[in-house]
DNA sequence: CGTTGCAATGCAACTAGGTGCATATCTAGA
DNA sequence: TCTAGATATGCACCTAGTTGCATTGCAACG
């Protein structure tokens, strides 16, 4: 029920094809809800046929054809009425965690090694998030409306990503002590 | 293809039915990886059919009969297989953070309520997992196998919580402070 | 004695999401 | 010229997860 939505947010801020509209659930809006193509283009579909958007036939030189969609009125109320409707809280689902429950019956090295993997990859996000905190919102005290909207959301990346990263490196830290004395 | 997993650990610390794993599911390994009872029932039939697991009738009196699952030795090994393999990273996916670019469309005042009604969970959640944190683990320094690798599962919640709240104090900060100077 | 509620298991139907494959146009480089 | 790669759209199939409903046994409450 949530793809439409972010699927019409993306396309408030600016029309799009599905294709461009892949490549911003590759970044950005997609950071905070992965799509892959083939959700986008079958869910553009029902769209249309429900009327929220509306779709423009444009050639283009050099390129395929695209078809670019807009939010129609329909579309916009159906933002506004999604908005005014509670939303379920975040929910973590993490498989390394469970994974983690079970570390006493596998290969403990194997475990370390996969969770400082994790430990980087979050680092590496956290290090893009943050460089778009930098690049895009150099001064946020001044911010309004939609970039504050845009930033605050970048925050949100920042902090969890920050906590993800901290925790494997707790984990890690433990895990290593462990090994070190097996026979505490 | 995690559920299987994650039941296998459950049922790995201790055997029990599908009601019995319902249970947990809404607790402690829950936090982690959510599955209604539905999908707990089809799938413990579906690794009987596999032979990860061994069932067994107990009639119980008082109570219906119940059907204790135990975990086979193809099933300790499948755990072991799937632990030592790679797995994917933890991904947010964030309704309110989608909602939160599309505020500028909406009721600012609602769009607060929410996030502080989403702090508020988050808030609740992070209390119940610092008194399990002082109730199971008074003392982690001492902590060795199983029982640190679940204090350290219990750590990433505390962790994460801490981050929602503190993201969605952020948020509702920056939104008042918005609504106070909407001209800004 | 009827109702509510917990314990316990399950089917049927649906929605959401992922994987693999197919296809067409044009550009740039080997 | 052949090939690789970006742009662009889509079908078919499969797995995962949700919702709604149904059943049985017993206990406790009024």
């Amino acid at each position: 029920m949530a793809l439409e939505h972010a699927i019409l947010v993306s396309l408030t801020e600016r029309a799009g094809s599905g294709y461009e509209l892949t490549r911003r659930f590759d970044k950005s809006i997609g950071f905070f809800w992965r799509a892959t193509h083939q959700q986008i283009y079958r869910v553009l579909k029902r769209m249309d046929e429900a009327g929220w958007v509306h779709v423009e036939h444009v050639p283009q030189d050099g390129k395929p054809d695209k078809k670019v969609y807009t939010v129609t009125p329909d579309g916009a109320a159906e933002i506004e009425r999604w908005v005014g409707e509670p939303s379920a809280p975040l929910e973590l689902r993490d498989e390394l965690a469970v994974k983690l429950r079970a570390a006493a019956h596998g290969d403990l090295a194997a475990m370390i090694a996969e969770v400082e993997r994790h430990g980087a990859h979050h680092a590496e996000r956290l290090a893009l998030y943050e460089a778009m905190e930098r690049r895009d919102f150099p001064d946020p005290d001044r911010l309004t409306g939609s970039a504050l909207h845009q930033f605050l959301v970048l925050r949100g990346g920042v902090s969890a990503e920050r906590g993800f990263v901290a925790w494997c490196d707790e984990v890690s830290a433990a895990l290593r002590r462990e090994r070190g004395n097996p026979d505490d």
